[in-house]
DNA sequence: TCACCAAACTAATTTGAATTAGATCATTGA
DNA sequence: TCAATGATCTAATTCAAATTAGTTTGGTGA
């Protein structure tokens, strides 16, 4: 009692080998002739022992740890409200769930800068695992050419040009999910649109631009505006300014500054979407704190992460190239703020 | 290239034995008296070959990894609206950066039952980590026991109170802080009082009662109802009811239920804090999504977390006792919601 | 009666790092 | 001059399981 027993200890209470106790339990009884009777045996004391199989030792023969590394270079369960990974981090969990595998988060933070180099005091954290799932949009190219180099794989999460060499990605289709939400704003009859983005320009959002440009030109929509803002710099005058160039459609970047326009709007006493048409072109994390019914696009995070996981596990048994990337489909969420313009313009 | 380097690869080039660069890895050169020019030559070869130490063949042999297991017996990062472990593993997230540990999140699910197993298709993968924290309620005492017999360490995060012998515990002062919130609204005149909880009674909302019931009988103010509900179950009438009976103050353990009270307080048209006055028994993680500012308490989810970190590593280095435990105090904060009854009853 | 074959098993090795028990060599004291 | 000592390093073993390369045994065919 209290000492763990071991496929010896089965050999042992069953008169066998430890060979064939592992080949019992492991059912390759067929493969190597053991006898149904020998292997009923070492199954019965197996089950009186208590046997669990030491994960480590065969880890430790199988090249595989079953851990999977998650980084982001930079903390993923930042301080502020809202964690930009969380539903990407949920995603991952369940595709690790569902493929028996652990995560490994990396907290190694180089304290000074505030950041996180794989490569910290010449030792390379991650190799811990058996592959990791990059986050983030921190590029750090030298280092993942260093690892990829040493034969360590990865998938990122979200579009990578520079090292899309290095490995798969995984993201959403952004362009065409916007472009298409263009047209819907066309059909519907507006004909000048403006377009609110936040300054600082991650890649996701350079993709959407791209779909707003593409379909606005497309179906010869007027953009009456193009504006970069950061939290808190959109107001009222903007919205009556927009509104006074003519724009009856109104499409924001970010969920926080969709409730940003809605005060605005409501200080105007403007009718949503009679008087404008408001879009928004990311999740809503938490509908219920939301002051409108959105007409918006789901990007699926979690499914993201999730078949990150998969990507990953199928390049570990090389199954899958390293230059594949995948683009999953965003949803058109309807909601209540898009409608057709007052009078046509 | 491309074939992770071993011990015996760094050995090759620096001329010397496996042993040998073991040991000046391991910074046991003073011990073993290996010459300073050697171990320098192991270094180089170790750095110039980008060495990176193979987990599982060190947790075969028992050393450790510098790896914090954290285990929920359910998902960490939860699908539903909000995480209840959030806050936590902002904390361990922390502890674990500080003492320079990466972190291993099991996800060890049982696909049929939903539940995570420890000992799951007879794998125990919680020993490549080197400790564990365990969150959570879920009990699962008889796999706890069996862990800790086989010599692993873990810590809970929650009061514990049948595995308590097994490891330390660091949790909150629930009962002593709602203690203290009773003789505060006693002190500014309230005399009969009302206690909304959840129906799913955890751990720390017992706690929270007994806090409650001791407090309130000690100051002997009257209990005019203490109601057990689920989420969207109460409402405006249910308010009336306790008013009616003369309750002035309103004692709500979760924040959910919380906006819930707000909107049949709205409905009713009553003045809070002036006709009731509404005290939250739980941290408020995103303040700014409240109706109000609400009186109530700060749980210190993260401190828990850091903290448990900390202990692990003590009981790790033998520092600590696994029967130790310790409990962290909440904060009050005063809000604006808790004020004198309007006229004495 | 003996070579041959399959059935039923086992000894030995492997995995990577840590540790124990030596080994080698030069130097020192008597 | 020879044992004793210390400095430096290594061979061998250990951890638990999986796998490779056999070994033993009994039976069959010629």
């Amino acid at each position: 009692m209290g000492v763990r027993p071991r496929q010896r200890d089965i050999a042992k209470l069953a008169g066998v080998s430890q060979t064939t106790v592992s080949l019992a339990l492991n059912g390759k009884t067929a493969d190597y002739g053991i006898n149904a009777e020998t292997e009923q045996k070492i199954m019965d004391a197996a089950r009186e022992l208590g046997y669990v199989p030491n994960i480590t030792a065969r880890a430790l023969r199988g090249g595989r740890n079953r851990l999977i590394g998650v980084h982001a270079f930079e903390p993923l369960f930042p301080t502020g409200r809202e964690s930009y990974y969380g539903e990407i981090l949920v995603g991952i969990e369940q595709g690790a769930i569902v493929a028996g595998q652990d995560l490994v988060l990396f907290t190694s933070i180089h304290q000074h800068t505030g950041q996180a180099n794989i490569f910290h005091e010449g030792r390379n954290r991650l190799r811990i695992a058996d592959g990791a799932v990059i986050l983030g949009f921190e590029q750090h190219d030298d280092e993942l050419v260093r690892l990829a180099d040493e034969g360590f794989r990865f998938v990122f999460v979200g579009r990578r040009e520079r090292a899309a060499a290095l490995g798969p990605y995984v993201s959403a289709e952004y362009a065409a999910a916007v472009r298409d939400i263009t047209s819907r704003v066309h059909a519907l009859g507006h004909r000048k649109v403006a377009y609110l983005g936040l300054r600082d320009r991650a890649e996701p959002r350079v993709e959407r631009l791209e779909g707003f440009r593409t379909g606005s030109a497309e179906l010869g929509m007027t953009v009456v505006a193009e504006t970069w803002a950061g939290a808190g710099e959109v107001g009222a005058s903007w919205i009556r300014q927009v509104m006074d160039g003519g724009a009856t459609a109104l499409l924001v970047e970010s969920t926080g500054m969709l409730e940003e326009v809605a005060e605005g709007v409501a200080e105007l006493g403007i009718n949503m979407p009679g008087d404008l048409s408001v879009i928004g072109l990311d999740s809503i994390t938490d509908p219920s704190a939301a002051s409108h019914d959105w007409t918006h696009l789901l990007v699926p995070r979690r499914e993201m992460g999730a078949r990150a996981v998969e990507l990953l596990l199928e390049v570990l048994d090389g199954h899958q190239e390293p230059t594949h990337h995948e683009l999953l489909t965003c949803t058109f969420w309807p909601g209540s703020t898009l409608g057709a313009p007052a009078q046509e313009v």
